[in-house]
RNA sequence: GCGGAGGUUGCCAAGCCAGGUCAAAGGCGUAGGGUUCAGAUCCCUAUCACGUAGGUGUUCGCGAGUUCGAAUCUCGCCCUCCGCACCA
């Protein structure tokens, strides 16, 4: 007898498992012949706190996946490990040392999770100051909440990327990344605080954590004996310039510059001395100074006055600003100050004359728009003066947005004229280069940025800084190569790749602070987190063998890894090198040949733009192509309750509460049937009860059925209709899940083998008309291949109800169920189709007569060639219009005697703007209804009586012949 | 700014690529009925509006367009979300 499973029962059941599992090692993989291998991996976590549910969704993904692949034969490997390089378990470290109580609090919050007393969590945290103690408790606490949640890992490969062994290895990958050149040394720019002397990162900042670093062009403007340097954004425009700004009460210098003479603003001193600029001060001035003296334009060599202009804020780049009022709203409105104000230039010694005579320059065109857009732009928003910034800067964001993507530079700017503005800058900004009139100057995008520590921070540029140079010679092209033979799953994400990919160029692989493997040419510097993750997938094939065989970190050199990811080199002599045993060294070679390459990678799409791109470049640089990853697959963040989860505000669930809160299986369901990989999942608490309950009703119906002999009723057996129904059903269940498996629709999947096996199983359980042992055994079919459909999600209730089934070892390593296609038959599900919507036509028909309750529904079939019709028109493919599709009709003679119903039923195409779908034939139509006439009668609570067309022996009023294949006529009374 | 995704009926969310069978799956919520000692679970039914015969009307961010026909294709606009390099 079957009983209802309780929900303390579940913790049960899954820790029962999970322990057979663990105990068995049936998830450990190692190398085997007989089946295909496929090798899966996911980023390893960072054990720096405990992770929460959004975590979970992306392991649990690849867990499905892995089982999924397991019970489809492949022998899986699904490994993972720990992340530790980099500066926040350090930060932990720091943290704990300086008792800072805020900190201290949140990692109390995650302590708590797994210790039961406070004296527990007061003495691990004291633990905290050493990093190994904080990585191997939260390595620790993952691993637990990893077996909890019931994923199939082998976790005899773990390491963490802090291991001497593991350090080994990434000692390798950098010699061989510089063998190829792929490793420079230069300058680069980045955030920087001038008081720790020290780069910034997000979690330094106490404002401005999002801000980036822009770059401004200094150009150098011939003025006296050097040059006065002014910074813009859009050098094109240096066409356009009638004049230059200074701010006449700031304070400005003459200094030299790597050799030559530059007017700056004071306050850009430092930056330019952070900037790796030599600079010395030759003397300050104030900005009136050279107020009324001239420079000299970069393109034609012609004099411009330098005038006064207060909206110059020379704190931001060189505090020098050239003027484009042809194109430059605040520029523009600043030299109309001056036009209606001249008694400001009489200090200057200029005169209102001169300033009057100064033509505006016009040098981009914009079809479409005036020829002055600027001035139209002003005058529209209605812009007093330099006092309005608001306006003024809208106005510069429109005319930048129009002129820089749709304006055309004008016949006066030289050998630019005639291009789009778009194109043109960055051929200006080498043009500028070229000549010695352009350098960069850079500054954040947005102020203020303040480090934590309350100093302004700034852009440096740091020499000696270590990069990869991914546009190094050929990366690239064999990259491409990689991801263009590359799944991506969903497809759509590849676009991200791409642009990825075009933009991808130097970038900084190291830092001086943080745990890591230091550079093996330079071991200040310490390979910094992301460029030490990019092909870690195949220390996974060889770290279980590195770690049982006890050997030496020492043992593990450059020869080494050529061997045994290479080939290259000969085993004796390695083996005499580094004191391994031959035979191991062979089998770890092997080993590796086995699982590579790694046939899925998944994770969350954020790491496209980074890690992701990275591992596949690295790939492509130090393995042959036959090593390069496979697939990529990627699902989406995880919201809680409709925001964005962030422990600092507290709204986190961690995942060691999963399997108490939920259970495992069904969060591991909520994870898959919540939403498509593609789209982010909203977790809702309010949700959890539906997915417990379907659950549920599996785990009782399975249990139900588990002592009769499964059995498929077919041909001589005779079935009823819906037994055919209810096998084509389940039978297509399968077939579309195991697509919706293969083209990652796991949502659909999880949809398929949830909501809709239920309700078809609910749909069948209430027909009575089934005899009992055709039920049961029919019952016990579905469930045997349910429980087998289910087992990738819920493995824990899949292998109890497996055991129940008496399924053969353990439902993890069960064959995939295969549709059996005889089974699947179309005429037979649109033929139940046509009855449940006959019933429902009922009802309507019973809602609307209101008091007159009918206790008789008498059913009209239309006549069989009306079928035939409708299968005429839809071979024959003409255009669904009237005129058509009566042409067609009419030339059959068959039809013709008909006129007057086939006008009808095609005026009813011509409505519906369509075929509509129905039975083979009158006769299938009326059998199935007939057979179905006592099921309808129970739903309807009222007789129901099938006629055929052909022979209404009752028909009082006349109602049969509205009747049209698979959609019936009726008369109640 | 650059690149990407998206706005669907009370909420969440399918459908859109391959236009017609779409008043638009599924879940949640709500209402009615059944099961139940009761409650929960579970099952059935309904859930845009109107309608005493299965019908009609108005919907898929806004506005145009293509088409016999548009939630689906094209263009413009508005809005939301995500990534953007030293951050793991």
């Amino acid at each position: 007898m079957w009983r209802v499973i309780a929900m303390s029962e579940y913790t049960e059941i899954e820790k029962k498992w999970q322990n057979r599992w663990e105990k068995d090692r049936v998830f450990e993989a190692d190398p085997d012949p007989t089946k295909p291998k496929f090798f899966l991996t996911v980023p390893y976590p960072y054990p720096n706190g405990a992770l929460h549910i959004g975590h979970g969704r992306t392991y649990t993904v690849g867990d499905v996946i892995a089982r999924y692949k397991r019970m489809q034969g492949f022998n899986v490997l699904y490994p993972i490990a720990s992340h530790i390089t980099g500066t926040p378990i350090l930060g932990i470290v720091q943290r704990v040392k300086d008792k800072d109580e805020i900190a201290l609090e949140q990692y109390r919050r995650d302590l708590r999770l797994y210790l039961d007393t406070e004296e527990e969590v007061e003495a691990q945290l004291q633990e905290f100051v050493d990093p190994w103690k904080t990585v191997n408790f939260f390595a620790d606490a993952i691993s637990m909440d990893f077996k909890a949640l019931g994923y199939s890992i082998d976790w005899r490969r773990k390491f963490t990327t802090g291991d001497p062994i593991y350090t080994q290895f990434i000692t390798w990958q950098y010699q061989k990344l510089n063998d190829l050149g792929y490793i420079q040394r230069g300058a680069h720019p980045l955030l920087f605080c001038p008081n720790c002397g020290n780069p910034v990162g997000e979690d330094d900042l106490l404002e401005g954590e999002y801000a980036k670093i822009k770059d401004f062009n200094a150009m150098k403007y011939g003025f006296e004996d050097g040059y006065l340097v002014a910074a813009s954004l859009r050098p094109e425009t240096t066409f356009g310039i009638t004049n230059m700004w200074i701010h006449p009460t700031a304070t400005y210098v003459w200094a030299k510059v790597n050799g030559e003479k530059w007017v700056v603003a004071e306050a850009a001193v430092e930056k330019l001395k952070l900037q790796a600029k030599e600079v010395e001060v030759i003397r300050s001035f104030p900005g009136s100074e050279i107020i009324g003296k001239r420079c000299r334009t970069i393109h034609h060599d012609r004099e411009i006055l330098i005038l006064p202009a207060e909206f110059v804020d020379v704190t931001n780049a060189t505090g020098v600003v050239y003027s484009v009022p042809g194109h430059a709203p605040w520029d523009y409105i600043a030299l109309r100050d001056l036009w209606d104000s001249p008694s400001e230039l009489e200090k200057y010694g200029i005169s209102a004359e001169e300033v009057r005579n100064i033509d505006i320059i016009l040098m981009i065109e914009v079809e479409g728009q005036g020829d002055f857009m600027t001035k139209d732009v002003v005058e529209r928003l209605d812009v007093k003066s330099q006092k309005d910034v608001e306006k003024l800067e809208e106005a510069t964001q429109e005319v930048y947005k129009v002129e820089f993507y749709e304006g055309t530079m004008k016949e006066n700017c030289g050998q630019f004229a005639g291009r789009k503005v778009s194109d043109v800058k960055d051929d200006v900004i080498a043009w500028l280069r070229e000549k010695n009139r352009a350098d960069v100057f850079y500054e954040p995008d947005q102020r203020p940025v303040i480090c934590k520590c309350g100093t302004d921070v700034q852009i440096a540029v740091l020499e000696g800084q270590w990069f990869l140079d991914y546009e190094g010679p050929g990366w690239k092209d064999r990259a491409w190569d990689a991801l263009n033979s590359m799944r991506i799953v969903p497809e759509l994400f590849r676009s991200l790749f791409e642009s990825t990919f075009n933009w991808l160029a130097q970038r900084p692989c190291a830092r001086k602070r943080g745990i890591g493997t230091p550079l093996p040419f330079d071991p200040e510097w310490i390979i910094e987190a992301l460029s030490d993750s990019t092909i870690y997938m195949a220390f996974y094939t060889i770290a279980h063998h590195i770690t049982s065989n006890e050997l030496d970190p020492e043992q593990l050199t450059v020869e080494f890894f050529d061997y045994v990811y290479l080939g290259v080199g000969d085993e004796k002599k390695v083996s005499n090198d580094t004191g391994i045993d031959r035979k191991l060294l062979k089998t770890m070679r092997e080993e590796f040949l086995h699982w590579y390459p790694n046939d899925q990678r998944h994770t969350a799409p954020s790491h496209i733009s980074n890690h992701l791109s990275f591992a596949i470049f690295h790939h492509a640089a130090i393995f042959p192509k036959e090593h390069w990853i496979q697939c990529i697959s990627l699902n989406e963040h995880v919201n809680l309750e409709g925001r964005k989860m962030s422990k600092s505000k507290g709204n986190v669930i961690p995942l060691v509460e999963i399997p108490q809160r939920y259970g495992a299986d069904v969060y591991r369901t909520y994870a898959i049937s919540a939403a498509e990989p593609a789209s982010l999942m909203d977790f809702r608490e309010r949700d959890v009860p539906s997915v417990r309950n379907r659950l549920r009703q599996f785990v009782d119906i399975t249990g139900k059925y588990s002592s009769y002999e499964p059995r498929a009723y077919k041909g001589k057996d005779s079935p009823s209709p819906i037994t055919k129904w209810v096998l084509s059903k389940v039978n297509s269940i399968i077939d579309f899940a195991t697509g919706n498996m293969e083209t990652f629709k796991l949502r659909e999947y999880a949809t398929q083998v949830t909501s809709e096996m239920i309700r078809v199983i609910n749909q069948y359980m209430r027909r009575s008309e089934v005899p009992e042992d055709e039920h049961n055994h029919t019952m016990a079919y579905i469930c045997e291949k349910w429980v087998r459909l289910m087992a990738p999600m819920t493995p824990h209730l899949s292998e109890e109800s497996w055991l129940n089934l008496g399924g053969e070892g353990l439902v993890s390593f069960a064959p995939w169920p295969e549709a059996d296609t005889d089974l699947i038959d179309p005429d037979i599900e649109m033929a139940q189709e046509v009855v449940s919507s006959t019933v429902r036509d009922i009802r309507e028909i019973i809602k609307l007569l209101k008091d007159k309750t009918p206790n008789k529904a008498h059913v009209y079939v239309a006549p069989e060639w009306m079928y035939s019709a409708m299968h005429m028109i839809r071979k024959a493919d003409v255009p669904l219009m009237v005129g058509e599709i009566m042409k067609l009709l009419m030339s059959q003679d068959e039809f013709k005697k008909h006129g007057k119903q086939i006008k009808s039923i095609v005026d009813r195409i011509a409505k519906e703007n369509g075929l509509w779908e129905h039975s083979k034939s009158a006769e299938d139509e009326f059998t199935v209804l007939k057979d179905s006439a006592e099921h309808m009668s129970s739903e309807l609570g009222l007789e129901v009586v099938v006629h055929s067309f052909e022979n209404p022996d009752y028909d009082p009023q006349n109602k049969a012949r509205f009747a049209l294949p698979g959609r019936v006529s009726l008369y109640l009374e």
